[in-house]
DNA sequence: GATGAATGAGCTTTCATTCAT
DNA sequence: AATGAATGAAAGCTCATTCAT
């Protein structure tokens, strides 16, 4: 394996810690002593609490990405292909809620690097903006602006996840699953 | 007036640098120089970073507040009302930018304390629950879990700010506009 | 009075330590403890302990300069000149032995910035430049080349001070002082 | 061969960096990534950072002391004695610039025990030293103090291989060398 | 001999806050 | 009300040194 377990243990800490506190708040010192290392330790495998905040980031957006690739194309039925992706990108927020937590306090805020952050919106909005433009062929979905499509889908995970992480039993049920879904698709489809 | 020239000149410096930097990476020192006054000046206005932050918090929730207040009401048609609710919210955050954004930064932080936050979160949601409940009950609004269109309707509000924030031409542009409202209205319509 | 007598306590302080035990070795926190003010104080005044030591460098060199400029212009005779300016020197380095340690420390080590050094070198070998031209001009003074001679003017007046403030008693002899500046004269004197 | 590679390549190493940087900005880590061995080999061959400055230190002045040994006594001449001395020690420093350099910087620096040192001066000094003392009693040199002269000697050989080490050029030319020695002897001889 | 991950004491620097003026 | 020099606890980070491999 390619990360050693002192470093994997500080990755693990520092999540939780920027999670529950916020990442200025969080002292490296606490970090350290949570996860059971030197002080020295986290600064051997991370250049600077930046950058560690950096790394979790990205690599969490990978994992993120790793988990919905291919979810959207299983299907001839586009619709069938977006329920298919929204489920799949709640199934691993909700199995990953503190990883959902970072990256919805992370992905806005002034504390990551903007070209860090833009990167990572863009490579994940690839998913939804190549279904929303072949829906729009289709005549499945409206015509509305691309951008606002965008930041609308966005908007609609974050609340969606949101939710069923504030309600986990909820997401046991299937009309309460449905019903996100719903919200998601009417709004987009075509009238 | 009730508020100083200098007091004034505090609020308006430290809620521009709370949004460019946030809250931790913004010193004192910096808004009191920004501002043109001596350090000792802010503490003489509010007693602590912490209490200048909440005072910012509360009052731009009042503004905003204000600002909507009765546009929900002015019809007898739900779905008009709720246009003029969605238009309404949305002139005043492209009006505002810094304060939308300062919301979107900080009604979800933990830099802010919980009990804070919630308070403003129900008042401004309580318009928004109010008009669900009422759709829902005249069968123009779809059945669903009301703490899921909840957070539904935030977060579709962020994302159109975000949009026309990020585009301000767009909002200028009849149809942009209309979709937005779309995008929201259909997704929670009864089917 | 333009220096603040903390910041004055903290330059004070700082001199005596950085040549007892050398700039690394002495902390920002023994300046200030040793000063009798907080290691805030320190920053407040100086931007970072490398800037405290540029100032104390250029400061010195300041004062030196100062209380040797014009003791090498009053006679019409050149050695007399050259001797006034010997004393001048080596007086002022005999009143302030700790300053003239901390030149001798710190003028050729690469903890100060070159660009620093060499300003100061510059400043003030320009008064010995100009008497060693005359010299030569008159015939009074060897047609060595003037960088040598500069650099030699250096080290002698470095191993006479060295030598006087190793040896305080010596100074006042009268024949030690005039050895001194016959080593320093002969040695450049036209043969 | 006694010394290893490895250990001949961190001596060169450091030597290289404690002139270029000084002693406390140069870190083991650096030292031992530019000579292209592990952080551990460093103290393998070492016992600490300061024992390998004092290694260092011992092993040139010997280097020094080899070199110049035997040059003061080839002739029955004493000026010619001085003039082989002088210019077989230069020699040394200008073949050597690395290690003058290292020389002239730790020489007087507290960073190096007091101990050392003073046992490191008085092994070179003692060359000078005899040789002054059998000038005066022939009447060649000045009566000067002892002391004096011994510090004057050091000061100039300082001086003199500075201006050679940073002109390169001019030690190719006869008369910038016998310069150099005129102003030496000069300044001793009896007048 | 050689390695380099791990250590933790100790450093410089920051910054919200105070208070005499 | 306003000032800004002064404070000192606390933070991020460094680095000589160790030791299991």
């Amino acid at each position: 394996m390619s990360i050693t377990d002192k470093k994997q243990a500080i990755l693990d800490t520092a999540l939780a810690l920027f999670v529950a506190q916020g990442f200025h708040t969080t002292t490296t010192a606490a970090i350290a002593r949570q996860a059971g290392v030197a002080t020295g330790t986290l600064f051997h495998h991370f250049a600077s609490k930046d950058a560690l905040l950096d790394y979790l980031f990205l690599s969490i957006k990978q994992e993120f990405a790793d988990a919905i690739v291919g979810s959207a194309n299983q299907s001839t039925d586009l619709k069938t292909n977006a329920r298919n992706l929204w489920f799949c990108a709640l199934s691993w927020a909700i199995a990953n809620p503190l990883k959902q937590e970072f990256f919805q306090l992370y992905s806005m805020s002034p504390t990551i690097d903007p070209s860090i952050r833009f990167q990572a919106m863009n490579t994940i909005l690839g998913f939804i903006t190549t279904l929303i433009a072949a829906g729009q062929q289709q005549g499945l979905i409206a015509d509305y602006p691309i951008g606002l499509m965008q930041d609308n889908c966005h908007g609609q995970y974050l609340a969606a996840t949101r939710y069923f992480i504030d309600h986990p039993q909820h997401w046991q049920l299937d009309e309460h699953r449905e019903a996100s879904f719903k919200l998601f698709w009417n709004g987009m489809a075509a009238t």
